[in-house]
Parts: structure tokens; C-alpha cells; sequence
DNA sequence: CAATTGAGTACCATTTTAGTCCTGTATAAA
DNA sequence: TTTATACAGGACTAAAATGGTACTCAATTG
């Protein structure tokens, strides 16, 4: 399914519920209230938030959350490796790729283009982006052309 | 970490493995042995493979495995969905999209968009790219600007 | 018919994920 | 300074997905 997993959605969800008034701070409830989400996970998720430097929280009365940058400046990738860790598709694509397989497996190079295109993809989709409601459908120019796989049959 | 399951990652490296030889006929424990995985597993994830119809499976003495196409028309989308089913990285951006959240979401649109990009891009990675063990670095022009984002910020 | 090899199914163990709860701490307002 | 508000952090549990195993059946070849 290559699927995000439901906190990583959720994170996408409040993220968005925030940038859409980013001016005002947002208490972990009214969050949950807003998007019908269990209250202690959503409280969760906006700690994780936090904790990538996503999110700022206030503690107190008045308090709770807000964007640590605009919302133009925090991409999707951002918001999945807050929650999931680095976007990786195979163990060996990450820093500390420990497979002890590489010999016979043959396979890790490529996919570690294909991890790097879809990182590339998930870093130039903005917060703003997947706030916006009523999306114009406008062409975007993605970097994707700076990704190279072999051509064995091309 | 938007991996790909365990699973997934040995179909693709066994699709690679029998690609490589395309018209020999392969045994899936001589699979398991080439690519040090174990059998049983890679059994069950060919039985998978032949039911999403990539490959071809003859029984009795002399039998195995073998692609049903060429590897130049097998796509890692393919392989992906072979094992883990679809690829849509949310709930709702699968076709029986029943998340009941729709409304208070106001992500789910864009989502989709993203999550499209990602199949396109999958789908144009094809087996025999993946098998290639030499890749020649080939830029390959994606169809990526098919997709639109919403340009609220831009 | 016997040997080989895949098909199908049921099952179990482990890991991951999601969700809950509790206690602590900072802040603001009265 | 007191009190209510609201986040921080961690421990814990339940549920689900995942990976791996075992066993029996079916087809093919010689």
C-alpha cells in the first residue's frame, strides 16, 4: 500500500487546521475538536510536532500550538519524517543502511533513486499547499528531472 | 518511514534475480538460495507475484517461475501493488475511499494529488531498471508535471 | 508410479501502531 | 500568590499488521 501511517495523517491534518490561522494559538482540544480526532493522539501527534521543530508550543493559560515557520516553508517530507522518521523505501536507503544483503541483492542502488525522487517530491509539496481547500489547479514544475536511472533497455 | 514492507522489498529483489535470466525457468528455492533469503517466505511471495500476474508458475520436475512479460513492461508499481495492494499513501485515496472524515479533513484532495505523483512516478520504473545492476546514469524525464498542486502561495 | 515442484491454507510469533492514562511543569490571569 | 489552563514526558495496553512456518494437495515429467 506504501501508506502513510493514521498519525502521520493526522499530523498532516492538524498541520493544516493550524496553517489555515496561523496567527492564533491552538490548544491541543479545540485541535482535536476541530477535526474529529481523538484528543490524547492528536495530543501526541503535536508533541512529535514540537519535538521536529515543526510546531511551538506555549504552556499556560492562552497557550498551545503554532507554526515555528510559514506555512509556505514546512513540506510534506517535513511532516512525515516528524512522525515516521526519515522517508526512506528500503532499509538501505537510509543513513545507517545496515542490510547485510547488498551483495546479493542487486537491487539497492536503483531504489535508492527512486527513494531519493520521491523524497524530492514530498520536499517540494508545502503546508500551504495541502492547506489550501480549493485548490487551483496549476501546473507545478516538480525537480524530478534531476533523478537518473539506468537505461538498460531505453 | 514510508517504507515498503519486508515482503515487498524480496519480491522485487527476486524479480530482479529472475530478470536477469529471463528465459531460464526458476525454481523458487534456487531463488531463495541465489538471493540468501528464506524459502518459505520467497515462496509465498512468488505465489503473490503469480497472482497479480507477473509471472508464470509450471509445475512438477523442471518447473519454476518466469516473467509473464517482458521486464521493460513490468513497473515497480506493479510489484508494489503485487504484494502490499494498491499504492495510495492515504485512506481515501484508494478508490473505495471510506474515510469518514472527508469532511473535516480538507486535506484529502491534495493528498491524492500527491499520492498520484508517487504512482506515476513508480509505474514509470520498470523492472528492467531495477535489475540492472550497472546503471548507467540516464536522466529519465518523468511525467511528473502532469500532476497540479494548488498554488496558493505562489 | 515416483520424484519434483508449485498451490493453497491454516497457524503462530513478533513487531508495530494506536490509543490511554498519569504525573509533572510552565504560564497567565484573577 | 493562588488557581486554572495547557503542554511535556513517559509508562502501559490493546489491537493489528507482518513475517515466518508447516502441512497437505495438485500437476508435471520421465
Amino acid at each position: 500500500m506504501l501508506k502513510l501511517s493514521r498519525l502521520t495523517d493526522y499530523a498532516a491534518v492538524v498541520m493544516a487546521q493550524i496553517a489555515r490561522q496561523s496567527q492564533a494559538s491552538h490548544a491541543a482540544a479545540d485541535l482535536a475538536d476541530a477535526v474529529q480526532l481523538p484528543h490524547p493522539t492528536v495530543s501526541k501527534t503535536l508533541k512529535m510536532l514540537v519535538k521536529a521543530g515543526l510546531l511551538e508550543s506555549q504552556r499556560g493559560a492562552q497557550g498551545g500550538y503554532r507554526l515555528a515557520r510559514p506555512a509556505s516553508q514546512i513540506s510534506a517530507a517535513d511532516i512525515i519524517s516528524a512522525i515516521e522518521g526519515p522517508v526512506a523505501m528500503t532499509e538501505c536507503s537510509q543513513a545507517e543502511g545496515d542490510c547485510e544483503l547488498v551483495a546479493t541483492c542487486g537491487v539497492a542502488d536503483n531504489w535508492q533513486r527512486v527513494s531519493l525522487a520521491i523524497r524530492t517530491l514530498l520536499e517540494s509539496v508545502t503546508l500551504a499547499h495541502l492547506a489550501d481547500t480549493t485548490p487551483i489547479k496549476l501546473p507545478v514544475q516538480l525537480p524530478i528531472q534531476s533523478i537518473s536511472l539506468s537505461a538498460a533497455t531505453a
